[in-house]
DNA sequence: CTTGATTGGTACGATGTCGTACTATATTAG
DNA sequence: CTAATATAGTACGACATCGTACCAATCAAG
């Protein structure tokens, strides 16, 4: 392995943890402003079902959300246990079943959006949000590449 | 809450959405060119152990990685039972511990690393390394940001 | 229509990670 | 020197996620 391979090699991994190191940060800042036994991952579920709207099978939202369904499975069952949302089998098709958000679902998702954007506009000044959007796009890039890999 | 604050927000959470999946992504694929039982958190340890030098303490080594005590405890039993560290008392300070890699554990890392740039470099082009590199910059700096306000 | 293959969902166990609580050692204050 | 505090590590339970296995319903081939 010649030295050039090897420093290649080494920024791909410096990437990646970087990555790594901003999603735990960033996951951990928004799991604080969170209710008590609200994962950060049950947010995305409502937050998701409100901006490309409910009426959605659990299976297509483990796909949107890069879960397997059995994961999916488990937190739909805590977002329902909560009263978030409700799940009911589909008239269409007797194996599948269709996740509804309720008027508490939708509440708890405006406070959430609240208490997360006023957290992280104490923290991150107009710098950070410049270097977020020049990197979105190379971002998008590479996720599509690796998702299309996977 | 006016709709410019809005898309600010927005953008925000689409940058941590983006970063999240990357991660999750890369981690799967990294998972799959390690041997079955060794995770890639356990791969990182060791890769730290080789390039910033081993002998350090478990505490020391979960501040790296980003990691609470409690899991670097259980990954170093992981990692010990592998044979690829020992952990042995730290003969200067009676509540410490020192970890130190095994010739196995230099070995698994090479073998691991030929692995996965063998399969990243299959997967990644040379845009893709460009557009690596061009948002380390910004990356580090907004990991260096959450890492502040923590 | 019947049979085989595919798909949606669940059950169970394993694992990585975290939070709280605890022990043992070290450090500092008085 | 003694007492209070801080630090390193472990024990235990909780939880999100995954992989394998399984069931039920749909679809496709004949």
């Amino acid at each position: 392995m010649t030295d050039a391979r090897d420093s290649e090699g080494m920024e791909m991994f410096g990437f990646f943890n970087e990555v790594g190191i901003i999603n735990q940060l960033s996951s951990a800042i928004l799991a604080k402003c969170l209710p008590d036994g609200v994962h950060p991952s049950h947010f995305a579920i409502v937050n998701h079902l409100v901006r490309m709207g409910d009426g959605k099978s659990p299976i297509r939202i483990a796909a949107a959300m890069q879960v397997t369904k059995n994961t999916m499975t488990h937190s739909l069952k805590v977002l329902s246990d909560r009263g978030f949302i409700t799940v009911e089998p589909d008239p269409e098709d007797g194996r599948g079943k269709l996740v509804r958000l309720t008027e508490a679902g939708r509440a708890f998702r405006e406070a959430a959006i609240r208490s997360v954007l006023a957290r992280f506009g104490e923290i991150v000044e107009p710098d950070h949000r410049d270097a977020m959007q020049r990197v979105m796009g190379d971002l998008v890039a590479i996720r599509k590449l690796l998702d299309e890999n996977r």
